[in-house]
DNA sequence: ACAATTCTGTACCGATCGGTCAAGAATAGG
DNA sequence: CCTATTCTTGACCGATCGGTACAGAATTGT
């Protein structure tokens, strides 16, 4: 089989398939289903491959949920934070596409998973401490994040109430996302969407 | 044993439990730990009773959850409702006493269980149709009574905008719920609830 | 006293869960 | 060719899961 591996130089038997391919999609499944209710079956009929393939690239399934946090900060997070930084919109433009993200999901893909992050607050059972921390930083980028955008987009205001206004406007993304993963219907996650932005 | 019922008229064996009290726990035990990750026996422990009680009293494990959700309605939505419609407090006092209760929760009580209503949308395990028709009425029951509020708040503002800052207030509930239950910090849940008062 | 009814406790069920083990297949280096 | 190493496959494990069957206890009305 071929060689998914930069350095092909290790010895023994290589593995069969692309470690960070099948996490993406342990991740997906994980986002869609949680924690209990996403089985090693289900990973072993999506991926393809052999539990014991997957024990030993990965760990057990805690570890699995984990490193699928870590995916998830990789392609979600990061990619909204990106957007945030993208300087060429305005900063306003930048926190009207990060709050349209939940609402595009719903619209374009009809995907209604909520945001990662969230349902992982909810999902008490995968919720240890090392996963918490995940999660923790990931709300911290995206609010770092939001943060810069704001003191750009207003620079003269005090910034303990533009702190304050990034609050809001992390608040309302994760609302968003966990109100349409409820079913909301999309009108009531743009109103929410263009008051937040009214106020900046 | 005693009788809880208040038609004490049937027949056969009666009950030796409160249906709502013991209900009243199993919420408890659902919103704190979600569907999968609340098993019979946890059940069964924290109320006292037999499983062949609980059947019969209340059905299946998913039936259990749906009455929970119920219950959820009676206590938190409707108590919070109430709250928004508490004309010894303004307006405002009540929209203010309403981005509260997730914060107090926090502070108070160091209640992190997040809204019920929320967590079941991230617990898809349980979502089936019925049970996101419960969780719908109770954003819905909120919403109208936020919309009330902020109308007599600002009676002369047009009708559309008032919608559209419901829907933020709403939103914002939700996201502290559900950032709470991640284990944010106090501090910038406060921000987000003042940033979203000072819009009204 | 008796039948009808309902509730309770326990034993039990098949299914599924996460996880492990051992044997064999595929590679590398010597 | 041989050994060491790693990966894959499939059988297997005990535990736990939600759910049921059944017998006996407690009440009703007659």
């Amino acid at each position: 089989m071929r060689d998914h591996s930069n350095a092909p130089s290790t010895p023994g038997r290589p593995r069969e398939f692309d470690p960070d391919d099948t996490l993406t999609k342990i991740m997906e499944l994980f986002w869609e289903n949680g924690f209990d209710a996403t089985g090693l079956s289900d990973i072993i009929k999506t991926t393809g491959l052999g539990k014991a393939s997957l024990y030993r690239a990965f760990g057990n399934k805690q570890a699995m949920y984990q490193k699928s946090l870590a995916r998830h900060e990789q392609l979600i997070v990061n990619g909204a934070v990106k957007t945030l930084r993208e300087h060429t919109l305005t900063p306003h433009q930048r926190l009207s596409a990060f709050l349209n993200f939940p609402i595009d999901a719903v619209e374009k893909s009809n995907d209604r998973r909520g945001c990662f992050l969230c349902n992982a607050s909810a999902d008490r059972a995968a919720l240890d401490k090392d996963t918490s921390v995940i999660v923790q930083r990931g709300y911290e980028k995206m609010r770092a994040a939001i943060l810069e955008t704001l003191t750009e987009h207003t620079p003269d205001r005090a910034p303990a109430d533009t702190r304050v206004q990034a609050n809001l406007v992390l608040t309302v993304y994760s609302g968003l996302r966990v109100m349409a993963r409820s079913g909301m219907d999309v009108s009531n996650l743009k109103d929410a969407r263009d008051a937040c932005l009214a106020t900046l």
